[in-house]
DNA sequence: ATTCATATTTACGTTAACGTAAGGGTAAAC
DNA sequence: GTTTACCCTTACGTTAACGTAAATATGAAT
């Protein structure tokens, strides 16, 4: 956290703001990546001088492009995602192309979804003939999880 | 499907083959694409002459491949769950290490279904607030799938 | 005063996963 | 016999998502 022992006041952390390094420890990432993600507009912190200064909004943002890499998302996606978080728009046209985006999206986790259970299936089966095979041979040691 | 009119007997499609199209039309890649995954080694297909010749296990193993992909797999990764499909490893230490496999694959898969359900969570909160504001709005022709 | 630790920008380098010609072979159809 | 429809190889090009210096600034600590 970025500690600023400020003029006066000390009490109340009201407004929580976070460093690039925090944010890169918390997440694991490298600093260079959550610039990058800014180069291309995914983030836009303050500025306190050249530092850049990160709110929970950003924060949030950060987390959301970084589950969207977990499930394979391009930048270009999670930035749909992103926007969806950013309460921004107002007008029906927005709105209505917001919905097509979400539904969009719905249909690529249900199709994720399909492909983890069958995978998932998959694995248990090639755990079970792993196992089978194992103890076939006598390696009597049980590796379990 | 590559038709053959062999010397005689044309009965018997015992060997179901395929020729790079076939799996190109079925799958919707493009050959390059499935000659990229043969220069990498993930398909080994046999040759009539230069022609490449699929049969059920090379599709199968296409078929893995783009079920990684759609979860955001890299072709190193989906390696991995193509050489669990291919029995061909018989000795403890492999199999061990093929446990351990699966068993990082089996977290990963948990970490995605974590993320697929937050995510559907937030895109629903999403879906609500935008037909919310909508029929604030006056839009009275519902946008439903 | 100088050493950290952490911040910045600019800019070239890298890897994965193909795309995209360019050039050529074969076999059935017209 | 030449057009059509596939197939092939070689090889350079491209995009995304950063990695990796290099050179510089800044505030706190010794």
């Amino acid at each position: 956290m970025v500690s600023k022992p400020m003029s006066s006041k000390p009490t109340k952390p009201k407004t929580t703001e976070y460093s690039i390094s925090d944010l890169s420890r918390e997440f694991g990432v490298t600093t260079r990546s959550i610039r990058h993600y800014e180069d291309i507009g995914l983030l836009t912190p303050q500025r306190h001088g050249l530092t850049r200064i990160y709110t929970p909004p950003d924060r949030t943002k950060l987390k959301l492009i970084l589950r969207g890499k977990r499930l394979g998302f391009s930048l270009e996606e999670s930035r749909e995602i992103v926007e969806m978080y950013d309460p921004n728009q107002g007008n029906t046209t927005q709105l209505k192309h917001l919905l097509e985006h979400i539904q969009i999206q719905k249909g690529k986790l249900k199709q994720q979804l399909k492909d983890i259970n069958t995978m998932r299936q998959d694995l248990i089966e090639a755990e079970a003939a792993c196992l089978k095979a194992l103890n076939k041979i006598g390696a009597v040691e049980a590796t379990q999880a």
